[in-house]
DNA sequence: CGCGGCTTTGATGTTCATCAAGTAAAGTGG
DNA sequence: CCACTTTACTTGATGAACATCAAAGCCGCG
């Protein structure tokens, strides 16, 4: 009873992630991490964690969306992807490195887990079930984000817009209305372009009847043609 | 004794990735590996897998020097990265999905070991340690790739140019003198540039003085300068 | 030897960054 | 809540960076 009463404190029951995640942990493994976890929230545009930081704790996104991106002094950020929960990009470069390698920022108001990383790392090592499901997850989402970054390499200015665009209304709000998380300047630094041709892009597919826009609200008018540009643009 | 001989047999004791990838395996473990292994050798620009095969076997480089590229057809190839053995580059995406998401291709003549994957599987999961220690390196070798990708998107072409041929210099060679593995094609698709641009801008790097060049054959001569326009070109 | 791919150079045009300048929106302190 | 400041957005004009096209020499290979 005590365990089940634990559980409960825990809220872990309605997370996301929970049934993925720990399929393979043991209950008394689950209750390791339910009563030591720590739950932080973000308001939009709120530092998650910080390139350079120390990385003492292992992390994942309950709720909410962010931006992976590099910060450097000198020169214009450099968005690498946006995530939503499930995408697990807490676990990029956990385990390669002491220090976070870039800096993941809320865009809208986010939930975090944090876990001592000494008990995953313990898991991990106890737990070969738990630890190759970890393996698969953090080879999906990099292979996912490494994929996007060469599409937008490849692509010129309106065929980035067009793949960034998609990417909202496909993968991250799955609706063709939905309000831009992020500013025009935002969107330029994902794609790697200037953020007054962003505007005039935007523009342009607003004439073609490709997109409605006003402000921050978006709806995809026409998303055939848009995909179509997304690829070959 | 049995054993000894059949390590012999083996040839593993003159890996360099052995005592790195094997540190946690059983004497035993070793052995099943050594003896289902097998050893490819492959010819410069021969493929080493190709983009759509269904994935069966791990692998991983022992000698020679590759190229993991997307082949689509209707667009220019793009490479990803160029990898040497310890870089690894046969993990990424092995656990993310049933087929191979890119083209890997000799640039020089390189040998891969070939496991089945079940094996590998099995130790992962058996063996946490294995496993965790397979999930480090995968996560640092994706890191590396990904942050040298958001560097080359970031910079122009020169900056590209010199980025690359202070790779083959600094992390690949090791030497200021080398012999270049690729076509000046290939630099390009590396960089995301056209062939004709690289070729100007070699041309240009040769009139500064920055670099000594002839056909295939690159010597370095103001690596400070070179440097610098590798971060701010 | 001749064919095809690689290399090179020049000329031309397109894409895109940059600069400038102004409007709108959003946050801040009195 | 309003004046103020900053940040975001927008449009136009200009020039730089770069792709593309064309043409010719080169090299390795069947």
């Amino acid at each position: 009873m005590e365990k089940e009463v634990l559980t409960l404190n825990c809220q872990c029951e309605n997370c996301q992630l929970r049934a993925l995640f720990f399929a393979h942990l043991q209950q008394d493994e689950m209750l390791d991490i339910c009563n030591i976890r720590k739950e932080k929230s973000f308001e939009s545009n709120e530092d998650i964690v910080r390139r350079g930081d120390k990385f003492r704790e292992f992390f994942y996104l309950k709720e909410g969306l962010v931006k992976l991106h590099i910060v450097k002094s000198g020169s214009e950020d450099q968005i690498i992807t946006i995530a939503k929960p499930l995408d697990f990009i807490s676990i990029l470069s956990i385990f390669s490195s002491d220090h976070y390698q870039y800096t993941v920022t809320a865009l809208l108001p986010s939930v975090v887990c944090n876990v001592d990383m000494s008990l995953i790392k313990s898991f991990a090592t106890k737990n070969a079930a738990f630890g190759f499901d970890l393996m698969t997850r953090l080879s999906k989402s990099t292979d996912i984000v490494l994929l996007e970054t060469m599409d937008l390499k490849r692509l010129q200015l309106k065929g980035k817009l067009a793949y960034i665009l998609l990417k909202f209304a496909n993968h991250i709000f799955k609706s063709e209305r939905f309000d831009l998380p992020v500013t025009r300047k935002e969107i330029a630094e994902y794609a790697g372009v200037s953020t007054e041709n962003i505007i005039r892009a935007l523009a342009e597919f607003r004439k073609d009847q490709l997109i409605r826009i006003s402000g921050k609200e978006i709806e995809i008018l026409n998303k055939n043609r848009l995909t179509q540009i997304s690829k070959f643009g």
